[in-house]
DNA sequence: GTGAAAGCGCTAACAA
DNA sequence: TTGTTAGCGCTTTCAC
């Protein structure tokens, strides 16, 4: 039986709301008392039950951060962004990982929302759309990250602009001098896999290069895809001198493949994809990638829920655009296109 | 003003309990109502509020992680382990991030238990001590892994036996013929950082060669610590042949020192070190390692807490220790020592 | 088979 | 300044 807030107030005769009162600092509880409370509270090790309190506050001082890949070291920054602001605001952040599953995603929102977490930021992998609109509208803030979802615009979104940068780095590779261009993206109902498709197509469009529709791979987010759809592709007769990927586990599949095949990057082909951030510095080669403010889409998500929650009634929705770079290494550079 | 049980009792014309016991399948309700009861249920999109829930029942079928860094692949993979036994038994689980702070990890294990978490996983940073007793006392499980608390024994663990593991790395780099031995390793109130330093001692020890306290550099579990270390060594006269470091981010940050002063690997200096786990195939060179079997433990942990909620009274401590693996890589290999 | 009512542990009006 | 009390939204006994 754990102590409680009455257990202290009866062994000090006092009543259970002026110890309420001087745990909380509200309402005014006189000097000597709160001295014999607080050094009560201390000496015995109590701990509010949270829950009782949220139920009361209807608010429970937390973020839900739901993310499709924890080890994926985008969102492991990301949710380091989020940390830093609910910190610096005495807010706490429950991470979720949906392992990529609609069905977990579906399932976290649920439970962040029942738990009462006064924000949630999601990077979605495109669940039912109908199934964040009654929470939206519900009035918790819910902000958007990298994936869009497929409804109106009520929301509140911080990304970047998917196309521009696949247009920026196939132009990168167009400018290298290579016009047999490849790209393996993700799921297309995913706005990143779909928006990134957008942006290289329209580059080549652009720079007069024919769309091959046979050199545009879709598979999942993941290692494997990445391998398939390459190894794939090497068995043809005429294969790109240039590849995107957009993530870089895709590309690490990827790469396994032109390796096996005997082929050398960037001299038989030049790679590039988004977010292949390097740890280690050991990544040889070194990869041509655009690199998103992964941890600055966290903390201004969860900005976006601080000021929220400061005042309540708003009910702008705010689209945040931040500008990613583009980051030249030499698995693309330094050999001219074929 | 989000809809209530009593909401939809109302809308029916019956009791709040009955609609309670419809959605908790507990206790006699009639076929038609049910019936009547599920439909609107559905029809209003309903969600039963689960801090008035968890409130009443004590207990919320959810598990609280606490890991130093979640953008370490080890501790990402431990969360997978958790996740996975949790997801099987409807459990959810909340990750938190303490970024190797003290204070962190004290304010989430708070938050977590004051939240009444069914359970803990924590990988401690080496807190006060003093501080889990209560909560392990109070009964709920509390699974350390990776790191032991320093208290006494009343607790559960899942972990690898470090002083063998590190004795097996040192061992390794003597076999092949090494004696110039440095080590760098976490901070020292981290069982794991001691211990690696015990099995790294023992084996020179062992092998007859003498400990030479300058080549043993303690710092945080982070590439800057690493760096620093062995950019100090390397302006010595003489360097060491070989290295062990306790973790992957102290390695790379040596590797950037011993690369800076033009040394290469591993001909004039060899190393190995913990969970260094390449995701990607491109690190070179690949790296020597003593891999832990990270989801398993994550998974191990999250069953022993499992079966502490099936068995209350239970007052019976698991200590699980794992075998893992090492990785003969060309960082150590190919080179006879010096 | 159904419902009234008593809490779960806490906060906050309102009274005193 | 302090205490009484009515809930927060739900579950669960117990009576009907």
């Amino acid at each position: 039986m754990t102590i409680q807030l009455k257990d202290i107030a009866k062994q000090l005769n006092v009543s259970v709301s002026t110890v309420s009162k001087t745990i909380n600092g509200t309402g005014r509880v006189g000097k000597e008392t709160r001295e014999r409370i607080l050094a009560a509270i201390k000496e015995s090790g109590y701990q509010p039950n949270e829950v009782a309190r949220s139920l009361k506050r209807k608010s429970t001082r937390s973020l839900g951060v739901i993310v499709a890949d924890i080890s994926n070291s985008f969102y492991a920054k990301v949710i380091k962004g989020v940390e830093k602001v609910a910190s610096a605001n005495d807010y706490n952040v429950f991470v979720c990982n949906t392992d990529e599953k609609i069905g977990k995603e579906e399932e976290y929102v649920r439970v962040l929302l029942q738990n009462q977490v006064s924000g949630l930021v999601i990077a979605t992998v495109g669940g039912d759309p109908k199934l964040f609109q009654p929470y939206i509208n519900s009035g918790i803030p819910f902000v958007f990250i990298d994936n869009l979802p497929d409804t109106d615009d009520n929301f509140d979104l911080v990304t970047i602009d998917n196309v521009k940068a696949s247009y920026t780095i196939a132009q990168h590779l167009v400018d290298q001098g290579h016009r047999k261009l490849a790209l393996i993206t993700g799921p297309l109902n995913q706005s990143t896999a779909s928006e990134r498709k957008k942006g290289f197509q329209k580059c080549l469009e652009d720079n007069g290069i024919p769309l091959q529709d046979e050199w545009i791979g879709v598979g999942e987010f993941k290692n494997e895809s990445g391998y398939q759809i390459m190894t794939e592709w090497l068995k043809r007769d005429e294969r790109p001198s240039a590849l995107v990927a957009a993530n870089d586990f895709l590309l690490y599949g990827a790469i396994k493949a032109i390796y096996e095949e005997g082929l050398r990057i960037p001299q038989d082909i030049a790679v590039a994809c988004f977010d292949a951030t390097d740890e280690t510095g050991l990544l040889r080669p070194r990869i041509t990638s655009i690199i998103q403010p992964a941890f600055e889409i966290g903390s201004i998500a969860a900005e976006i829920i601080m000021r929220k929650e400061r005042n309540k009634e708003r009910k702008l929705f705010e689209k945040i655009v931040l500008e990613p770079t583009l980051l030249m290494n030499e698995s693309s550079l330094g050999v001219s296109g074929i």
